[in-house]
RNA sequence: UGCAUGGUAGCUCAACUGGUAGAGCAUUCUGUUGAUAACGGAACGGUUGCAGGUUCGAUUCCUGCCUAUGCAACCA
């Protein structure tokens, strides 16, 4: 280096430092505000204020490790709260568990020798328990480490006892109010869980069955009843078609179409059948027949045949002909299989005709001696031999396999069934109405939601809400021993509350019935003595009821409506609904005022993510390599209403957004070192462009305030990254280089520059809180305490507002154009340059002639300043002629611009760097120009 | 199968009630070496899913289709 850099210039100096070090710093900086306990502070400070309460949906702990859909709804919500509290709101967040239910009773089962029945219900439930205590335990890791902020200290769980007696409580409410009831009902039943399932644990997939025609024969006494063509005929057979012939020994009807056609159709071999015109063809073709071969003797309306009685295939019972609406002709024969215990329809058709209900197979899915010969067999096993039976009966018209969609569990993917049992059932139709009343007080974001979960509560059936499993809450009903009548008094329930609130619930497995009721007590109906109900609720009610357990129940949350419900659109059918049916039936209102939904995580092709594609993306792996702050700078870059997309690619191209807004955090920190607020530069006494940038600056926080006020942080995301790259980086940081650099120190020029500077820092540190938190608490520590005040985290400090004495308005249309002109200066600069004219821009002068007198004059009028606009030596205005033609190293016409590039008059000086004409003036620093000579006595 | 929502540069997003498609990132070239594992400049890149229609003019309105995702149904 020669002597000359010896003179000096006023760098930038912070101990910021360039690399985030996330792995690091990030778990320095959560350790800081764990410590500090800078949430429990933030609550403090903003006691008095308008409560703001989003209600955490709880994630279920299954596993020990969240997903990255987990962690979007997690970050999601944080982003959220953070920004509600840095806006002055009172804005708790109580994080939240699941933790009864299915999923977790068979993970724990899977290592059981012997299976469920081999240990009691309260050791299981203990394993039960340990199992979900630890993975709450990852998962809370997990949360901790997003930057998630919250009380951690006091989580809610849905196992623990107080939450549990709440529940109890809500049910007692329910059954006061008439909403619950017990019924025999057909409900989708896993045989492998051995538990009922509601609604929303279906789900379907493909699944082959076998696909039969079966002959119902006319009884002998109903012949009378038949067209008179056929009266005589003695094998008339009402044909059905079934894809579950293991349901057959349960069949107590056949179904037509009160208004369709139906045919009597003499088949050789087959006797007469009937089936409904529209479809002959195609059951005669199923079994094979050649339609020239047979003949109509008859015709009738479904309506028409109406209670015949038929006799059933291989059981000696009657089989009744009956009318349904929902029989179609699409498929099969329009003569229907009916099976009161084994479909809803057939259920509902049933009861109208008194068929009665046979349901001969028990909770795994194995015939009971109700099905005769088939006793013992597995229903899934017991299709062949029922259709080898028909076969041999001849009863059997065709056989095929068919592939269809059909209901499996949504935890262990096995086929389901439908079962008629005993079930405890929330009566929805008694409150659908105020249901869908609530849904319309709410705000559903997007809009489209409201449809959504109006039309599933408008079409859904009672909710199922027994399950004959151990983890989870009893239903807390006791029955009579002699009259077995259910004891549905709220005063009863409210005691068993009590008894689960002091002692859990395993109470219910441990203490007889007498233990939770007064001594002496005697029911309505005379019972002294008395069972327990052994069932347990469906977890659903667990987490739908946290509106009372949780908001309710926990006087810092300030009670229901909470502001916000954020979740994953599934929830929509899922822990929107149930929370919503919950709190209108003991409340008649929505729990929440909005209900907020994501999409689902999928990756940058668009596919679902999934282990077998091997397209999954681990949140650990993505904190490892890049930090919590990139994954939430993921999330606020998205538009998560759809799919949202993630992968490689896309984390890469965050990470460099992140090191943008750091590194210009750091040029902030970096050129105001050594500045005192107290040396701002006032309003008006500010250069030009400065009171732009202010200006600027007004605008992004005013549309980053309603960008988060709609929850649009994506594009939040994008003003941010534009004001930091195209306003300061890349204009406003080149421009004024020179002047921090190399202007006096304590000149007003530099700190003209050092003001906004400094107004620049103190929003965008604010602005960058809710979504990357570390590092805007890395930023505030190493921000000089005159620099940002005595507050110790940035967490606790408030939003920026906008500065109405800062808005000009009219400073955009004026910089807009001398923006665009030097777009052509930087263009023609970019000509000479790379025909190796010149170098650095400073190494040139620009000559213009402008069209427009307006933006001349605007030109003109930052005088001195134009040179700083190009960052070039010298920069005159034309109006007229060509001036310096002669010589140019690059001539370029743009948008009524004409830059020409001239090498730069003067000699380089050797502290500023600029080409000048006035240079050693001063003989003590004969390489100086004059402004640097001045500026170096100014500051020795 | 029906309903809903979306389909704009390689990627994430713009374009108010129809008026010549814009940013950033990425890529390539390049300058600087006083934000330096940083910063600047330029270039490349789109018949806005496809096909029609309305209009002087459509990414924007209408119809159909394709495609993605979600929901419902596909029961017997």
């Amino acid at each position: 280096m020669s002597e000359k850099s010896s003179y000096s210039v006023n760098l930038p100096q912070t101990t910021f430092p360039m690399k985030a070090n996330s792995t690091v710093r990030e778990v320095e900086i959560q350790k800081f505000w764990d410590e500090q306990k800078i949430y429990e502070k933030n609550l403090e400070n903003r006691q008095a204020n308008t409560k703001f309460v989003l209600h955490d949906g709880p994630p279920y702990l299954s596993s020990s490790k969240i997903h990255i859909g987990t962690a979007l709804n997690k970050i999601l919500k944080d982003i959220v709260t953070k920004y509600k509290a840095i806006k002055g709101f009172y804005a708790p967040y109580v994080p939240g568990y699941d933790s009864h239910g299915l999923p977790i009773e068979n993970a724990v089962l899977k290592d059981v020798k012997g299976g469920r029945h081999s240990m009691s219900p309260v050791e299981l439930r203990k394993r039960c328990k340990e199992f979900a205590l630890s993975n709450l335990k990852g998962q809370e890791a997990n949360f901790k480490r997003l930057g998630v902020w919250g009380d951690w200290e006091h989580p809610y769980v849905t196992l623990d006892a107080r939450l549990e007696a709440e529940q109890i409580r809500v049910f007692g409410k329910m059954a006061a109010a008439g909403f619950l009831y017990k019924g025999l009902k057909p409900v989708s039943w896993c045989p492998n869980c051995e538990t009922a399932l509601a609604e929303a644990e279906v789900e379907y997939a493909d699944h082959t069955s076998d696909s039969i025609y079966v002959k119902f024969p006319v009884s002998p006494e109903s012949r009378a009843k038949l067209p008179e063509a056929v009266k005589n005929e003695d094998d008339v057979s009402f044909v059905i078609w079934t894809t579950t012939p293991w349901t057959l020994p349960a069949n107590l009807g056949v179904a037509l179409h009160p208004d369709f056609k139906y045919v009597f159709v003499k088949v050789p071999g087959h006797g007469v059948l009937v089936c409904s015109e529209a479809l002959k063809g195609a059951v005669l073709a199923a079994a094979s027949v050649d339609e020239a071969s047979t003949q109509v003797l008859a015709s009738a309306t479904g309506k028409e045949l109406e209670l015949i009685e038929c006799k059933h295939p291989f059981i000696d019972r009657k089989s009744l002909v009956i009318n349904g609406e929902y029989v179609t002709n699409d498929t099969g024969t329009g003569c229907v299989h009916t099976a009161p215990g084994h479909g809803p329809d057939d259920f509902i058709v049933g009861a109208k005709y008194k068929l009665g209900v046979v349901s001969p197979i028990d909770g795994r899915g194995i015939y009971t001696s109700e099905a005769g010969q088939f006793a013992n067999t597995r229903y899934d096993k017991a299709n062949q031999p029922i259709v080898d039976h028909l076969q041999e009966l001849g009863k059997l018209l065709a056989h095929s396999k068919l592939t269809h969609s059909y209901q499996h569990c949504w935890r262990c993917k096995k086929p389901l069934i439908y079962r008629a049992t005993e079930q405890w059932f929330a009566s929805v139709d008694g409150f659908r109405k105020q249901a869908l009343q609530a849904i319309d007080q709410v705000e559903w974001l997007p809009a489209s939601g409201r449809n959504r979960i109006f039309s599933m509560v408008e079409k859904r059936s009672d909710w199922c809400i027994s399950r004959q499993r151990s983890w989870g809450v009893p239903i807390p009903v006791l029955y009579g021993k002699k009259t077995g009548k259910p004891l549905l008094r709220e005063d009863v329930i409210n005691r068993i509350a009590d008894v689960f609130e002091r002692e859990g619930s395993d109470a219910w497995w441990i203490h007889d019935a007498s233990y939770f009721l007064q001594d002496g007590f005697t029911a309505d109906d005379g019972s002294t003595e008395f069972d327990k109900e052994m069932d347990i609720m469906d977890v659903w009610f667990d987490s739908g009821v946290t509106h009372a357990s949780v908001i309710d129940a926990r006087p810092e949350l300030r009670g229901t409506p909470c502001e916000l419900y954020l979740e994953g659109s599934d929830q929509h059918r899922g822990w929107f609904q149930s929370s919503l049916l919950t709190s209108v039936a003991v409340q008649n209102r929505a729990p929440y005022k909005t209900v907020l939904t994501h999409g689902f995580v999928v990756d940058e092709s668009g596919r679902k993510l999934s282990k077998s594609l091997g397209n999954g993306v681990e949140p650990d792996e993505v904190i490892k390599q890049y930090g919590a702050d990139v994954l939430r700078l993921w999330v606020a870059s998205v538009n998560y209403t759809d799919d949202i997309p993630i992968g490689k690619n896309m984390l890469a191209q965050l990470a460099e957004v992140y090191r943008k807004l750091r590194n210009t955090a750091r040029y902030l920190l970096g050129n105001l070192n050594g500045f005192d607020p107290a040396e701002a530069v006032s309003y008006d006494e500010l250069n030009e462009i400065d009171k732009y940038i202010l200006h600027r600056l007004q605008e992004v926080v005013k549309q980053v305030e309603v960008d988060f006020d709609r929850y649009e942080f994506f594009k939040y995301y994008q003003v941010l990254q534009n004001f930091c790259v195209v306003d300061l980086s890349s204009f406003y940081f080149d421009i004024i280089k020179d002047r921090l650099y190399t202007s006096a120190r304590k000149s007003v020029s530099r700190r003209s520059a050092q003001t906004v500077l400094y107004e620049v820092l103190q929003v965008l540190v604010r602005l960058l809180v809710p979504v990357t938190p570390h590092l805007a608490e890395d930023i505030w520590s190493h921000t000089p305490e005159n620099l940002r005040g005595k507050e110790t985290s940035v967490l606790l400090v408030d939003f920026p507002k906008v500065n109405e004495a800062y808005k000009k308005p009219e400073l955009d249309a004026f910089w807009d154009d001398l923006i665009s002109v030097r777009y052509v200066v930087n263009k023609a600069l970019e000509q000479a340059r790379a025909s190796r004219k010149i170098g650095s821009s400073l190494e040139a002068q620009v000559v213009l002639q402008v069209e427009k007198k307006e933006v001349a004059d605007k030109l003109l009028s930052l005088s001195d300043n134009l040179t700083g606009l190009f960052i070039t030596s010298q920069a005159a205005i034309s109006q007229n002629g060509a001036a310096g033609d002669n010589g140019h190293l690059a001539d370029v016409s743009e948008s009524g611009v004409r830059v020409l590039v001239l090498p730069a008059k003067g000699q380089k000086c050797a502290r500023c760097w600029k080409f000048s004409e006035k240079i050693g003036h001063n003989a003590n620093y004969a390489d100086l120009c004059d402004s640097c000579s001045e500026a170096v006595v100014a500051d020795s």
